[in-house]
DNA sequence: TAGCAAATACCTAAAACAGGGTATTTTTAG
DNA sequence: CTAAAAATACCCTGTTTTAGGTATTTGCTA
């Protein structure tokens, strides 16, 4: 009988039960076969080095990296590799980071086993994919205006409001009169709906502006 | 040949590909049976209330639930469920609030499937048990004096600051004097190491006050 | 090039806050 | 029962912030 293709895979994990799991779990897909595990980016980074890899299945948190870092590293080493992740995140935010990192699929920790089997062989078609669920919350996305209201420099100083800075200290860094800086503070205290600095700080913290 | 006696275990987590990835770990080990899953805790105290299940072992995070509140649940209906918890977290705190609230072992994600059979055999000997890295992170967390230095009171302040309170708006609430509060405030900034909100707030979140 | 958003700057006045005290009552723990 | 810790309350003073304006300059774009 002919041998079947089996793609190679690498699976990156910090949790190691669940690397296990998905381990047993596509022993039983016939055209998968995991050649490597890795705990963490650096481990992973270094295996591919001398394993031929065809697929990448990755966590999107790692512990010894961020999550973007290690995917433009990889982009920049191994071009050609192809590679899902794995998440429980689903903010929209996220996803389209990941996305633009280079990542070919997304697939969430609870969405099924079927899924990520699912995801793996369409990126090794080539395609991208991304679960309903995860596809589902793009698409919400794209419909509120997000992206805050702020303009650049409101941005700016909403940063060193955040550090603690006075009227003052501000005015003095940014080499502008305390007069602006009071300005530039009313309009986002209006923008952000506030009336006192924790509700700026809290409109910062949501729309993700520290 | 003698029927082994094979416990009967439920599994909890929202995440379907780390529970099917357990269940086909466990499905080598004669001694343990699946016998329900659940991926909430609502749907978990339903199916307790007619399936017999000698051994529950359930994700830390749950969508439907803070973590305590299901393991307080769970110890009020069922009191001699012995309850195993896997947790991604390793903060000393958690794992005490864990404990505290009646489950018998803790057990990392990232710890090998060995130390999860470990964990629920152990606890089917009535044994409590944590795994040595969750040991470990205990050990260290008694070292420090932790636990912020604030009182219950001006906890209870901090709080009310982080929701934008004023002064006036917080002593009317807590019938108390202005001054009262900005006694207390006084001495939060300086325990907080404060010289403004914002660095209470910084404090409160480091401390999980919030 | 006309118009608009953004950044700049100033004025005023009330309110809130930060920081320095001290002192009394209530609770807690030894 | 007593000492310590916590909660309560007040005083004072100067600073900072909030909130309401108006106005000029700059840079982009239709």
């Amino acid at each position: 009988m002919s041998e079947p293709k089996r793609w190679r895979v690498m699976l990156v994990d910090d949790h190691r039960i669940l690397l296990d799991g998905i381990k047993t779990l596509l022993g039983s897909e016939p055209d998968m076969e995991i050649v490597a595990e890795a705990g963490d980016a650096r481990m992973a980074m270094q295996l591919l080095t001398y394993v031929h890899v065809d697929l990448l299945v990755s966590d999107f948190s790692l512990p010894d990296t961020r999550h973007t870092d290690f995917l433009n590293e990889l982009k920049v080493k191994f071009p050609n590799l192809p590679i899902v992740v794995l998440s429980m995140h689903d903010e929209p935010e996220i996803i389209r980071d990941v996305l633009n990192s280079g990542a070919k699929a997304y697939v969430m920790k609870s969405n099924s086993r079927e899924e990520l089997v699912k995801a793996m062989r369409h990126v090794m078609l080539g395609e991208t994919y991304v679960s309903p669920e995860v596809a589902l919350k793009l698409m919400q996305a794209t419909q509120k205006t997000n992206s805050s209201a702020l303009t650049e420099r409101e941005i700016e100083i909403v940063k060193l409001i955040a550090k603690e800075y006075s009227n003052k200290q501000i005015a003095d860094m940014l080499f502008i009169s305390e007069r602006t800086v009071e300005s530039h503070r009313k309009n986002i205290f209006r923008k952000a709906g506030a009336h006192s600095v924790v509700g700026v700080m809290k409109y910062a913290l949501e729309h993700k502006l520290l």
